[in-house]
DNA sequence: ACAAAAGAGTTGCAATACGAAACCAGATAT
DNA sequence: ATATCTGGTTTCGTATTGCAACTCTTTTGT
């Protein structure tokens, strides 16, 4: 039986999820990011097979993450760009990497400069409107009219 | 033939993914910071089927996500509890969540306060170490030894 | 005390998704 | 003209998913 959806869950981690949440979006995501764009270099690169990575181009392309253009002139090279939707997964890829890096220790060698310093970027974190970090203790979860949701169980 | 795993990849995200990459392991970790500890209540809140599920606890219990807690003095009742490691995905959900809110608009009512001044958190961010905002056109991916990632492709 | 329900899983089955490899058509290179 | 590259589609066998039914133990209701 198909794989169940989330369209219907009223939850955007679920809607989030129904986009990129699959196994290689993420990672062709992460690709696109590091400048690869065409069919044969995701590939290459991932080891991805071609009628997955067929579908999941498709499916990026239709959720606006990425857009298909013509590259070349005779209409059979393209390309696939990351959207401004897509570029703005950065903080996605970023939290789950560092995450990673935290708990699973460095598997790649890559770290990540700030072009304009240098300096290594900060570690991606929830924040109240001063800037200062916030645990999952520190946060209240509320309904639209304000009210501190119960847990159902 | 298998799903392909990404361990072997030498990625921080695949590894990542390995973990919490798939359709219902977020949905989980997400249910788990409502407050969410029981077999029954995750199933009831996601309506997720009963063998996924126990496969899903599974592996985030064997990974140290979660973990399984003897709840009930007789030895069959459990409870599910994040780990720190869990709690530590708390970033990665908002980032995802936030996403999902900014390109396909608000599908729960749900909003998170910080707890302390009652005002709304703000929007995660990857940051430079002043706490400026970074998008990925203002980093550079380099190497081990520093020098830029020059993408084969 | 006894029956009924709940909690936490198993098991079996059908539908689907995935991965590998073969195949294909238009453009390019030799 | 022949071979190769690109971006796919097709086929086929295996793996994973979802559903429903079933278990076994503990709790609850009367």
């Amino acid at each position: 039986m198909s794989r169940k959806r989330f369209d219907d869950l009223d939850c955007s981690l679920a809607c989030a999820l129904n986009e990129v949440g699959d196994w290689w979006s993420l990672l062709l995501i992460k690709q696109a990011m590091l400048g690869t764009r065409r069919f044969v270099d995701f590939q290459r690169n991932l080891g991805i097979a071609k009628n997955i990575l067929v579908d999941r181009l498709c499916r990026l392309v239709e959720s606006g993450v990425l857009a298909r253009v013509d590259a070349g002139e005779h209409g059979t090279r393209y390309e696939y760009r990351l959207t401004e939707k897509g570029r703005d997964l950065f903080t996605v890829v970023i939290a789950l990497r560092q995450w990673n890096l935290r708990w699973n220790g460095n598997r790649d060698g890559m770290r990540l400069l700030d072009k304009s310093s240098g300096e290594p970027i900060s570690e991606v974190a929830v924040q109240n409107s001063e800037g200062e970090p916030l645990t999952i203790k520190d946060v209240l979860f509320v309904d639209e009219n304000g009210q501190p949701l119960e847990q159902a169980g």
